[in-house]
DNA sequence: CATTGTCATCAGAATTGCTTATACTCGGCC
DNA sequence: GGCCGAGTATAAGCAATTCTGATGACAATG
């Protein structure tokens, strides 16, 4: 049956097709022209038809109608073991290639664009998308769902079926309004001070936390989800709120931003693959330009010391 | 490198990809899980990436990126050889392929249209492209240079790189005009009688030839090359004709045909393929079609016993 | 912590696929 | 018409491949 030619006759019946003869084809192969006889032979028998006419003396073999046909389909195959081998190439040069990252707010807007927008300019050929989502676990379910090839997360998380790097140390800063008197920064002395919040969600239940193991009690008269909300909020003097640095917009002449002492442990920010998952060159790639742009976000008293490239 | 991937492997690929197990994969192939794993092994060789995680345990085997690239074309080649597989079968049916057949007026007209119009009823994949030539070594020769796959000729050619079958036998009558007094059956009288021939084609020469063998010198007052004119000619009066059984319109009331006493050696009319060349099966149907639709034409002195189908 | 489901690896046997050497075939040439 | 040259087929032997079956390692699960 056509079910067990080898590409190894394939290959032959093309160059014995177009160089005329056995001997020849052989040479061109590498072979003997007794191992090019029998992988005719065993084509033909694959096939249950001759595949050339063998005229005998120093004239040509020529194709027969069954032959011709297989060489078609030959040709064909051959070329596309040859386009797959230059994608493969590609693939591995990190050149091509589809890669879903998962994100969230802040990293969205201070990290994701500067290292998409570099990925992009190194390799042109990438798909790069981008999966917003709030949720640390909705981001980790997805990622173990294979929708996603790597993701920011905030924290570790504990799932073993996650590898993690931390690329950012992300300290909480407080923001009071600029006409405010005093700005505190011992946020011990947070009790009774209006305070705008976000839902809780992985970052603000940290603060919770922290506030609470200081003793105090936080009173939000405000929630919302939006970063520059809550900015906007303390700006029109509404209260104070505690922020990750990175969700900070600085240049806010509205604002005053003071880091806290005693400090409220800060956030990390990590990038998660599935353990034991391999990645596209591309995806690795990421990951270091992640590094690269975060090392330069990074402020000095958190920066760790990683392993040279 | 990728050159040496086996069709074996590939297969392998696609198995294991779609069961998700070494083993389930190998039971669907007929192997066992060991010879799965070493050809998988193989092809990650060939390849110089892992192919499959293995994330041990219970838990599926998942393509890498590497691996669901190759999987496509995988994919596609497979599919590939099985289209092929398809076309052979119908080639070897003879429902599909190219013939292109030579052949001259008289075939042309009386032999031909019935034949193809069988092939094309009995196999509408089928491609008979015809191609007219009225020398017969012109015939040989398109035959010789394989742009043809089989051509009708007048005589079997002498060449010995051609095979041929004799179709049909075909006499020489004499063409007179309705009008004349005494139809000439003799073809020894035909000296001096005004006769209307052919320009110097195979069955004119032999024609000639033969009256010549007779002691008579014929005497053409017109030639033409096209049958139905000499005709006309006979039947305005301008003289007689030899012609082919074949090429006379039998149904024309304005010219008396007779059969010569004695006759002249009649001419033959053979279809011939190169020797030694394999013919797609719908060619070989096409011989078949053809003598059975000459064997109708035959008149029953000249039809000569053929060995059953 | 044993059990189950899974892949890798090892060793040996069977098979395959190559090479070398030789037989055979045909056309061309003297 | 017999020999030579160019060509394919076939036989024998050997090396490499590729199975199978047994065993080991590993992870999840109850």
């Amino acid at each position: 049956m056509l079910r067990d030619v080898e590409i190894r006759q394939l290959r032959a019946l093309l160059a014995v097709a177009e160089e005329g003869s056995f001997g020849r084809a052989a040479e061109r192969l590498g072979f003997t022209q007794s191992a090019i006889s029998q992988q005719i032979a065993g084509l033909e028998r694959a096939v249950g038809d001759k595949v050339f006419d063998r005229p005998g003396g120093p004239r040509r073999v020529e194709l027969t109608p069954t032959g011709a046909l297989l060489l078609d389909y030959a040709t064909n195959l051959l070329e596309q073991l040859r386009v797959a081998e230059d994608s493969l190439r590609s693939l591995r040069a990190g050149e091509v290639g589809r890669l879903v990252v998962g994100s969230f707010q802040s990293v969205s807007v201070n990290v994701l664009p500067e290292v998409v927008g570099r990925m992009r300019s190194e390799r042109p050929g990438l798909t790069v998308r981008c999966v917003e989502e709030d949720e640390n676990d909705v981001l980790v379910a997805r990622l173990l769902a294979d929708e996603l090839d790597l993701t920011f997360l905030i924290g570790a998380p504990d799932d073993d079926a996650v590898e993690s790097v931390t690329i950012l140390v992300d300290p909480f800063v407080l923001v009071s309004p600029a006409d405010s008197a005093a700005p505190i920064i011992d946020p011990s002395r947070l009790g009774g001070v209006a305070m705008i919040g976000q839902s809780p969600c992985a970052s603000q239940l940290s603060i919770d936390q922290a506030l609470r193991e200081l003793g105090v009690e936080p009173d939000y008269v405000f929630r919302t989800n939006d970063n520059a909300a809550v900015q906007a909020m303390v700006r029109a003097g509404m209260g104070c709120a505690i922020l990750p640095d990175l969700a900070v917009d600085r240049t806010d002449p509205g604002v005053v931003v003071s880091t806290m002492e005693p400090p409220i442990p800060p956030r990390e920010l990590v990038l998660a693959r599935r353990k034991g998952r391999t990645l596209a060159p591309a995806a690795e790639r990421f990951v270091e330009l992640a590094l690269a742009v975060c090392d330069g976000l990074q402020l000095p008293e958190y920066r760790p010391l990683r392993a040279g490239a």
